[in-house]
DNA sequence: CTGAAAGCGCTTACAG
DNA sequence: CTGAAAGCGCTTACAG
């Protein structure tokens, strides 16, 4: 463990402490992976020499033999800021480590470069992880080659899935038209849709029919299909409907979604959000305009995460089970790793009525 | 690439290129990682030998020979939602990737039990990196002792540091008496103090002065002193003023002691809050109690948050360079990689008055 | 410009 | 229970 001629330490290896514990390499790392298999004398001998040392195994070497690194790859688009400035994306971290944490498995955080895209081909490529979750990434990022050609187990969470590969979704759709079906039974016409983004270019503003029909993100793709299919099923054309796309799901481009769309013609008297946060800020554009939720506006969102209940007034919305995709991602992941054959999870939603929707007062 | 006879096909290998292609490993090698030194004949039919293979070099190996993974070890205490719905938590990993994601560097987030503690000494022994940065942790936390042994550079952000380590905080205490004079300057003499966490022991309620005496948590301990500090400057016992604990940096936590200390004698007029997110839930609970700010009750918070000026009223705090935190701990990183000597930096706060303080009603 | 050899630090069958 | 040998997949001096 002596200095080089650096000055600088040396860390010691495996083989340094076989020679300190005076026995080979191959007893030196049964002593510490097959504790069974060695006797007690010469595995505290080991013990003691790689104590002495201040020896730790190098994981990479150890990784490489054993063919696996003990890592997972959270694949983000976007900047840290925004993938989990969204409560969706911190529960889906949080799920996959109460999932695989216990296991002494980190997470390989790769996100993107701010412009939407998820990470650079070679990110991918040199990422040292054993398999790869992607969060809602658009269908045509170019960062989904590069972790097909990994070859690695890939779990596609609300986003594009490999043929053949893994996946977890929710009925994205279904709670969709469930939430349209609400308002329009309450006896609303004239609705406005706020959406997330259609595609990773950072529009913001009115999405027009032909943006509309080539959405690239999975969720909002679905979520708007349900929303039209229902309209439609009511005999309202969809192509009539106001879409306004958000760029960033956050309450503050929900707010000037919502500003938009109640300052002009035909002033829609109920708000379909598609997403929690949107419709948080949509909120809080009603009373700014002094429109009063739900007596002259109706709001919706979608997701239930923890601020739509405590939102005033507490949001009409649908349910997802956002931890629970995690914790599935994790079991997912598990299952991949063990060898076993991929299967597509699809989680239920459940509408969740409180006090953001009413009938219109015209 | 033929499948094995476990019928899943076995990914190329560098040799399987070379073969393909009729050259040497190293050349192919060479072709890959030093274009220059190949000859422009030989370099196109590795390429093609690679591309026809599938080919995608395994970042592990060339890792262990590097001597590097190109994976940065993120830590934190606490699970990911704790840790990532602290704007502070988001901010620090943002500026990391803004400095280091160039050069294609993933983040390895080593997250805690949720139960107070950083990650397991497995988990910290197995973790594929070049580096640690490790943010807010306790100055006993038991995985620092396991870091240490890694013999890595190891960056602390607001947190307890090796001996000649690198470290990244910032003015804790003299923001604290910043924020503690600008109160006491209105006239304020019957103050509480709500508090971010004491020690990792997931305690929430008052704090002894006891607890006060040994706080693990630097911020926490810094921001405490700079507060008793000019209490004493200004003649009041810092013992005798009330201190309200948080276990987890949340308005809720904040909204929670607020109802505690300002429902209770004796009757505080000035609330001064460790951080905004606290000072964001007291200004809630006040609201509710119907007690008007600042008229009746001045909240001052700390951090500077985004939140903290769309607040109502307009937070009275001390701001603190989040992002640069994150990019300063990002160049440290980077220094260190570079084998360059260990430096310690701190980042000015600012005292900004908004309008959440006024001199006292009685 | 190209290739044969050595080696990064570890673990895993395989003999003894 | 222990050790000699091979090898995980790559890159790096070093000769040619």
């Amino acid at each position: 463990v002596g200095p080089t001629h650096h000055g600088r330490p040396r860390r010691a290896t495996l083989a340094d402490v076989a020679v300190e514990a005076g026995v080979s390499r191959a007893t030196a790392s049964n002593a510490f992976n097959k504790p069974d298999r060695t006797s007690d004398d010469l595995r505290r001998r080991v013990l003691d020499a790689a104590e002495r040392l201040g020896y730790s195994p190098d994981p990479m070497a150890r990784g490489l033999r054993r063919g696996r690194s003990g890592a997972i790859g959270v694949v983000v688009a976007e900047r840290p800021t925004y993938a989990f400035s969204d409560p969706a994306g911190v529960a889906l971290l949080d799920g996959l480590a109460e999932v695989l944490g216990s296991d002494e498995t980190g997470f390989l955080v790769l996100s993107g470069d701010g412009h939407g895209g998820g990470p650079t081909a070679g990110a991918v490529a040199g990422a040292v992880v054993d398999a790869f979750v992607t969060y809602s990434l658009s269908d045509d990022d170019p960062c989904i080659d590069a972790m097909a050609r990994r070859g690695l187990p890939l779990i596609s969470v609300e986003g594009p899935t490999l043929p053949d590969g893994w996946s977890v979704g929710i009925e994205d759709e279904r709670g969709s038209r469930l939430l349209t079906q609400h308002v329009l039974d309450l006896g609303h016409r004239d609705v406005g849709i706020i959406t997330m983004e259609c595609r990773p270019d950072g529009r913001d503003g009115p999405a027009s029919p032909g943006r509309r029909a080539h959405v690239t993100y999975g969720p909002t793709r679905r979520r708007l299909d349900g929303c039209a299919a229902e309209l439609a099923a009511a005999g309202i054309d969809p192509g009539s409907v106001p879409v306004y796309e958000c760029a960033h799901n956050h309450p503050s481009a929900g707010h000037a979604a919502a500003r938009t769309l109640l300052t002009a013609p035909p002033c829609p008297t109920a708000l379909i959000c598609q997403s929690d946060q949107l419709a948080l800020g949509a909120l809080a554009a009603a009373e700014q305009l002094g429109r009063a939720v739900p007596a002259e506006l109706s709001v919706v969102g979608f997701d239930d995460i923890e601020a739509a209940s405590r939102a005033r007034p507490p949001l009409t919305t649908v349910r997802q089970p956002l931890r629970d995709k995690g914790t599935t991602a994790g079991r997912l992941v598990a299952e991949a790793l063990a060898g076993e054959t991929p299967r597509r999870v699809v989680l239920p939603v459940e509408l969740v009525i409180r006090s953001s929707t009413a009938p219109p007062s015209r």
